[in-house]
DNA sequence: CTGGGTGAGAGAA
DNA sequence: TTCTCTCACCCAG
């Protein structure tokens, strides 16, 4: 698989496509935790910077940041468990601007009762930005948590919330 | 504020 | 395989 890296208002965006399509989207402060985790992710792939398909992902989330809704494009290529895969899906289906609490989303894949559950998928997520993990928020307008950080997380919803 | 009920995943043995 | 621990939760006291 190949990746391109790129400096953005969030810090730097690392996009990682692999020949069946889109596989990694992390951010980071610093070039080498990003590729630490890359390769942490896929041990077992051989990593080739700079590639075509790669800057290619790179231009599109780097839009997406800019306002344009165009994800749903290219092909992902999810790596998760069957519950996992539940529970990204449904995330992608949340509108720009729009947020919703774990319990929300966890009765809308129709486990109710199962809030941490969905919590724990999230944070496994793998496909920042286009699988939407920011918008989801705690019930009593508590934000919660964000793998990458919390203060990205603030900034992603303030960008959407304004800029569409 | 605290405590307990949750479901799923990761890691040990 | 099972057991145990860990949660980016949530609601009732």
């Amino acid at each position: 698989m190949d990746y391109g890296i790129a400096e953005t208002s969030l810090g730097l965006l690392l996009a990682a496509v692999s020949d069946k399509g889109l596989c990694a989207v992390l951010l980071g402060d610093a070039e080498a935790p990003l590729l630490a985790e890359l390769k942490r992710r896929f041990p077992r792939e051989a990593l080739v910077p700079g590639g075509t398909a790669g800057n290619q992902a790179l231009e599109m989330l780097i839009a997406m940041l800019a306002g344009r809704e165009c994800q749903e494009v290219l092909p992902l290529d999810e790596r998760g468990t069957l519950f996992q895969r539940r529970v990204w899906e449904e995330l992608r289906r949340i509108a720009r601007g729009e947020t919703i609490s774990y319990g929300e989303l966890a009765a809308r894949i129709g486990r109710p009762r199962a809030p941490r559950a969905v919590a724990g998928a999230c944070a496994q997520n793998p496909l920042a930005i286009v699988t939407p993990c920011h918008r989801v928020v705690g019930k009593n307008g508590r934000l919660g948590g964000y793998y990458w950080g919390v203060e990205r997380k603030r900034r992603l919803l303030e960008q959407e919330g304004g800029s569409c």
